[in-house]
Order: C-alpha cells, then structure tokens, then sequence
DNA sequence: AAATGTTTACGGGACC
DNA sequence: GGTCCCGTAAACATTT
C-alpha cells in the first residue's frame, strides 16, 4: 500500500504540515525527486562526530526526537535561488530531501573518508544530514537496506574476523560511478547492473578486495592499507569521472548535483552558528566510516 | 532481542 | 502504453 492512501499521523505530517508552508510549490507539483523547497543542509564538516545542529534545536527538533548520539551539525541551506528568501523556512528543513535512497547512501559512502560505511553509520549520516529521516524511522531505513540489498552498485564488505563488530561495510561498486550522470544526485540516469560483472575479478585484486562466490559482497582485510586502492579508485573513478565540475560528462553545475554540494559544504558561510547540545560530541574512530574532512 | 541483510510484491512517477 | 526507477511494506533468515 502506497504511502499517499495512508492515513496516518507522520503521513499527514509529511504531506500536508511540510508542504503547506513551503513557499510556491505543493505536494502535487513536487515529486518526491525534485522538492525544489528542499532546504539543503548539506554543509557538515564532519557529521559522524560532532553534535547537534542549532538549527535543528531552534526548529525545535530536539524536543521531537530522540536525542542522537552521533547528530551533527547541521547548517544553513547554501542552495542560492532554492533559499534565497529571507530567511530558511523552518518546514523546509523538514521537507523530503530530493534524493533518492540510492543517492543518500552513495553520498554517504563517498563523503567517508574510506569510501566504506557500515549500516548503522548511514543511518546516521542521513540523520545528520536531513532531518526529515529524524521521522518514521522504521519505515525508511528499512528502505534503505532495500537499497543496499536490491541494488548492484553496492557492495557488502564483510569483516574480518580480526575486526568484529554488528553488520558488514558496504561500499559503492567500483563500476557504478556513472549512475549518476553529470553527478546529479536527483536521480539515475541508468540503474546499475553487475549482471554482466563488469567488474572482474581482475579489478577487484587490485583494490583490495578478495572476491568471494556472492556476486556483491568482498572481504575487508583489517589492514588499512589494503583499503587504501579501493578508495583511490573510487576517487578516481567516481569523484573525477562523474563528480568532477570540469568533466566532459558534468558541462553543468547542477545546483544538486554532489560537486555543488561539496563546494558549498567547503565555502558555505553558515547562517546560523554551529551549536552543539549535550555531551554528544564523539571522538572519531580511526575505522572505516570515519568521515574525512 | 535487536540489528542486520535478503527477497518478494506492489504501486506511482518519469521517461521513451 | 511500456519500461524503468523508486519507495514502501512485509516476511523471513542471519548475525551479534
């Protein structure tokens, strides 16, 4: 059942209470794809370890949930005509980020600083980020390891066992950097499939990986510096192919796109100052899943 | 028990 | 209209 027939009360709250106050649009002229109202706070340095964004106390959102042990700080939209109004709509911060689940996790993935995140950190990273994922928690993370599960251009990186702990690494396919095309994040222009294995075995030996029978999954080993190819060539591949401004393929800047979001995160001049609430601030852990910088 | 991971099913929207 | 992508729900298995 879909979730427009639904009535309950988050459903009332996402449709009507979010776009009812956004400014020029409605839930029937904004797909899910393109709230072009969406109040973008990307703009974490380091979501993985910091504390809780001002904005969010001063949208009253801690007093809504639950406090996180892992919230970053979430800043000021830097998205030019998409907020350009006076001042952040409050329900802006609340609206449905235009990205699908796909673009969420592979930000998330590519914003780490090992190219690799566990489950729970993409959780957590998506939290951080958007606020609206602060809601019906259940419901999108269990879309979320749908994605992860569904979908080719992820990879489970099992553990070691000299690296135990809850739940695998997963990791973006090292063939899937031209998902999405122009590094626009929106949507994909093509789904990924790894049914021709496009990635070899051959590739996989030089990135660190072992491969394994299971098509999407590889072995980690413990040792940092067998991961340390991978993420050049997710660097390489993804970030310079497909993220990168001056690509052949990205003749645009597309204010969604994932090079807009990084130079903004890097340049943007918060509007509200970072705040951090309780005793929330974690000391990084030198782990796959640490975010860089 | 809870978190994590897999699979199936269904319907909506975008695109051709 | 057909196809593809996506979101959501749900059931079930596995792991910690």
């Amino acid at each position: 059942m879909r979730s427009a027939v639904r009535m309950d009360g988050h459903e009332l709250l996402d449709r009507s209470s979010f776009y009812r106050e956004t400014e020029g649009s409605s839930a029937a002229t904004n797909s899910s794809y393109m709230n072009a109202d969406y109040v973008n706070p990307v703009g974490v340095t380091n979501p993985s370890v910091s504390g809780h964004s001002s904005l969010l106390v001063a949208a009253g959102v801690a007093s809504m949930n639950p406090p996180l042990q892992r919230a970053g700080p979430v800043l000021s939209p830097g998205f030019g005509p998409i907020c350009s109004g006076p001042t952040p709509r409050r329900a802006s911060t609340y609206a449905k980020p235009p990205y699908s689940y796909i673009s969420l996790i592979s930000m998330a993935i590519q914003q780490s600083g090992t190219k690799m995140l566990t489950l729970n950190q993409i959780y957590q990273w998506i939290m951080d980020l958007f606020p609206f994922y602060r809601q019906n928690q259940q419901r999108w993370q269990n879309s979320v390891r749908h994605s992860l599960s569904f979908n080719d251009c992820f990879i489970k990186v099992t553990r070691s066992k000299d690296w135990p702990g809850k739940g695998s690494f997963w990791a973006l396919h090292p063939d899937s950097g031209d998902m999405f095309q122009n590094g626009c994040f929106l949507r994909r222009q093509k789904r990924f499939r790894s049914g021709t294995k496009a990635c070899t075995d051959a590739q996989r030996s030089g990135s660190g990986f072992s491969s394994s029978p299971q098509s999407k999954q590889v072995h980690l080993n413990p040792r940092r510096a067998e991961v340390v190819p991978l993420q050049h060539y997710h660097y390489q591949q993804a970030a310079h192919q497909n993220l990168e401004p001056n690509h052949p393929h990205c003749s645009f800047s597309h204010r969604f796109s994932i090079s807009s979001l990084m130079f903004e995160q890097q340049n943007q001049t918060p509007y509200l100052p970072v705040t951090y609430v309780g005793d929330s601030v974690l000391s990084e852990q030198n782990h796959p899943g640490s975010f860089s910088h």
